[in-house]
DNA sequence: ACCTAAGTATACCGTCAAGTATACTTTGGC
DNA sequence: GCCAAAGTATACTTGACGGTATACTTAGGT
């Protein structure tokens, strides 16, 4: 018995975010979870209160994993456009990951319940990407800061929305990806993204 | 007892999509539709094999209600700017009124087991009216077609899918609708749409 | 060495909901 | 007017699941 306290807390998280993700949250049961766990319902409910709480922690749990892939790495160099392009692409395959895509099918679907759930899960995924982005126009390339926010803006709505909607309601293949990596792979297209790009900063520095 | 027939039917699906969209699919109890439609749990089984067949059935009923607002109506006059910006305004308004977002949110919680209503809602929302934006272009405006194709995926990824995205996930203020009105309501900003639109055709013109 | 906190194993309770059964009433076509 | 189809009223069966209870084992600090 050596998984004790944080350990033991990491494995019903994960374990729970399976179950949640492949069942939703009214099918998922507290037994198969504990099971998967390979830990008892009664250690399960001595770590979380009940259903919603553990719930919550997951959202909370995820948030953290998106948002490490979610960095602007310091090996994209120093052309924007290649950095910019590699960043939206990479962007872009993770939100089209199918896990991610079961997580935000998860958190909408309880939306009614969670809305501050929803909504966090939102700010922390969109709105972080969407300041990077606004951060690193105004930094890199001196654009004021209102035409930055509206050029991200306009580059995520062209680049990610189209096709993360349609993955969303599975009108797209899934996709799969490896924990690791941090350049695009072959699932996403990066021609319409540098054709987006290009247009976005020749509109931005034009102003 | 004059409620028979179609007319019972209706009932049903009508009081089943409330209870559904309030609840969800696992938590709406049969036993409340029943009592929301006035009439018994044996007539709903009469009419509906089972909650799953119920279920696809109300959204094939609610795709046929939304796709009647999605027409492009004749009096959005000649002038293609006007009626375009009106059009998209219009679309934009249904997609963030909250039963929009709630019904999404629905078929989205249950793509996992029902992964053809999702992909169907869809389609007949996003791929209906994105063929009517083409079409229009290409037969009032000329424009080729697949340019007129790229504009129209373009041009909703900028007005649509920020503010649709952040309405499911709850970022935005609930819209409320009337059931009527073809005009868009003070609920969406005609500005941006305008710029879009007109950045669009400006573009769509010139190849 | 021992005591306490953490974890295990397993059974149990209460509730809720899908779907069925049974006996009855209303309706409309003939 | 009658009869089959549609609908009503209500009770029942069955199973699942959230959460608790009880009795036990293990680990680790002192």
């Amino acid at each position: 018995m050596q998984r004790r306290g944080d350990d033991l807390r990491d494995r019903i998280l994960s374990a729970a975010k399976d179950v949640f993700l492949a069942h939703g949250f009214d099918r998922a049961s507290m037994d198969l979870i504990a099971e998967k766990a390979d830990t008892t319902k009664r250690t399960l409910y001595a770590h979380f209160e009940n259903k919603e709480k553990l719930f919550l922690a997951i959202i909370d749990y995820t948030r953290g994993l998106l948002a490490a892939r979610l960095k602007f790495p310091a090996d994209y160099g120093d052309d924007p456009d290649h950095a910019l392009v590699l960043f939206c692409g990479r962007f872009l395959e993770t939100m089209i990951w199918n896990r991610s895509i079961r997580m935000c099918r998860l958190t909408l679907a309880e939306a009614g319940r969670f809305p501050d759930g929803a909504a966090l899960f939102h700010e922390a995924i969109f709105g972080t990407v969407q300041d990077r982005l606004a951060t690193y126009l105004r930094e890199r390339l001196a654009v004021p800061k209102s035409t930055a926010t509206r050029a991200a803006v306009d580059l995520l709505g062209r680049i990610l929305y189209p096709r993360f909607t349609r993955a969303l309601f599975g009108a797209e293949p899934e996709v799969e990806l490896r924990d690791d990596a941090a350049q695009p792979s072959e699932h996403v297209d990066l021609k319409p993204i540098r054709a987006a790009v290009a247009e976005t900063l020749r509109a931005a520095r034009a102003r």
